[in-house]
DNA sequence: ATGGAAATGTTGACGCTGTCAACACTGAAC
DNA sequence: GTTCAGTGTTGACAGCGTCAACATTTCCAT
C-alpha cells in the first residue's frame, strides 16, 4: 500500500511512544512520521479526518510539534498532495507496461491508471486538486511533480505520434491537455459521486471515444 | 446581485414579512436570506470562508437559527451547489445562443460556457463538485439538477447527430459523457491553479481536439 | 377572540479545530 | 562542561459545527 518505504530506526518506534516516558523526548524522524501518519488517514478515513492534531495523535507527539516541521496544515496538505503525485505516476506507468507493447496499448494504460488510482484513492485524490489557486504558487514542489504527471502523458503521445497512430500535426503537448483534460474529468466526477455507472465501464468508453473524436469521421 | 424569484408558499401567505421588512423576532424568509448570503460570501470571500456562522452573521441571525431550516452544513452547501447547477445550465444556455445557428456551433458553446462559468466562478464550482460521496446520495434534489446539466450537453450532442455533423454509431449519452469529462476535466484543471496558460486558449484547443479526436484521420 | 400548539428565533454550552507563546528537554559544538 | 539551536510539551485563544434549553411569534381549533 505505502510505497515508499520508510526507513525506520532501531531507536523510534512511531506510534509506541509515549509522551513524557523517558525513551526519548525527540521522536528521531517526525516528519517522516507526520507524513505517514497523515497518509494512512487519509487513505483510511478521508479528508475531512486528516487534520493536523489527528496526524500528531497517531504519530505520538502533541498537538504543536507538527509546526516544526510545517509552517501550517496547508503544507502538510502539500506534503500529502505531493506524495499523491508520485503515487499517481507510478500507477500510471504501471498500467502502461501492465497495457501492452505497444504505444497505443500504452497510452489507453495510463489514462486508465490515472482513473484507477483516483477511484481507488478517492480521498488522496481530492488533496490533491482540492487546493486553492493562491496557495498552489506557494508550493512549487507540487507545481513541479505535477508537470512532470502530466509529462508522462505527453511522452505517451509523443511515442504515438512518432508510431504514426496519433494525429501529428499538432504538438504533444496540445494534444496532452485534452487528454488529460478528459481523463482527470472523469476521474473527478467519478471520485465526486456525479456518475453511478462502472468504472471500468465509462473508462473505456471515454478514453475511446477520446481517441475517435466526437466528430464523424470522413 | 441574485435575481432569482423566491417562490411563495400559499401557507404563507399570511403576515409573511417583505424583505426590507424584516426587522422582529421573525425573520420572514431565512432560508432564503441564508442561501443569499451564503452566496455571497462564497463568490466574494471563496468556500473557506463559507461557514454556517458567517451566513447566519450576514443573515443578522443567530448562530443556530440556520438549524431551523438546514439540517446540518451540509444541507446548506447543497443548497448553494443546487444554486450553482442552475447557473451553470443558464451560462451554458447563453453561450450556446451566443455562439450562432449550428448545432456543433451550439455544442462549442455549451463546452466554453461551462469552462468560462467555473474560472469566473471558482468557488462556486467547487463548492458543486467538492462533496462527498455519500453524502451526495442524501442530496436527491442535487442528483436531478446535475442530471439535468448533463442532459443540456446530451441535447446539443443530438443535434448535431441529426444534423449528420456528429459521429451516430454511438448513443449521444455515451459521446456526452466524453465531452462531459473533457470540459469539466479542464474547468477543474483550471480552477485549482493547475495550469497557467489563458483559459480561452486552453479551452478552444481542447473543445477542437475533443470534436477531432487524438487519432489520425483516415 | 382566544388559548394552546407549532414554528422559529436566542442564549449558552460542548468538544473540536488551527495556531501561537512560553517553557523544557536534548544533543552537538565549542 | 557550558552553551545554544533544535525539537518537543503545555496551556491558551478564537472560531467552528452542533445541541439543549428557553423565548417569542404565528397558526389553528375552539
Amino acid at each position: 500500500m505505502r510505497q515508499r518505504e520508510r526507513q525506520e530506526r532501531p531507536s523510534n518506534r512511531r506510534g509506541l511512544r509515549q509522551p513524557g516516558h523517558a525513551k526519548g523526548y525527540h521522536h528521531g524522524d517526525l516528519p517522516r512520521a507526520l507524513l505517514d501518519a497523515a497518509l494512512h488517514i487519509v487513505e483510511t478515513q478521508g479528508t475531512a479526518a486528516l487534520t493536523l492534531r489527528a496526524a500528531a495523535r497517531l504519530a505520538g507527539v502533541s498537538q504543536a510539534a507538527p509546526y516544526r516541521h510545517f509552517a501550517n496544515k496547508e503544507a502538510m496538505l502539500g506534503a500529502v498532495a505531493e506524495d499523491g503525485f508520485r503515487s499517481l505516476m507510478a500507477a500510471m506507468r504501471r498500467a502502461a507496461d501492465a497495457g501492452g507493447d505497444g504505444p497505443l496499448e500504452r497510452l489507453r494504460g495510463v489514462g486508465l491508471g490515472y482513473v484507477t488510482f483516483a477511484t481507488e484513492h478517492p480521498s488522496h485524490f481530492r488533496v490533491m486538486f482540492a487546493r486553492e489557486m493562491a496557495d498552489r504558487s506557494a508550493f512549487p514542489a507540487l507545481r513541479q511533480i505535477a508537470a512532470e504527471t502530466f509529462n508522462v502523458v505527453v511522452d505517451a503521445i509523443s511515442d504515438c505520434q512518432r508510431a504514426g497512430l496519433v494525429r501529428s500535426e499538432e504538438p504533444p503537448a496540445d494534444l496532452a491537455l485534452t487528454a488529460w483534460s478528459s481523463v482527470h474529468g472523469l476521474s473527478a466526477l467519478l471520485v465526486n459521486g456525479v456518475l453511478d455507472k462502472p468504472v471500468a465501464a465509462v473508462a473505456e468508453l471515454v478514453t475511446r471515444d477520446l481517441f475517435l473524436g466526437l466528430g464523424r469521421r470522413r
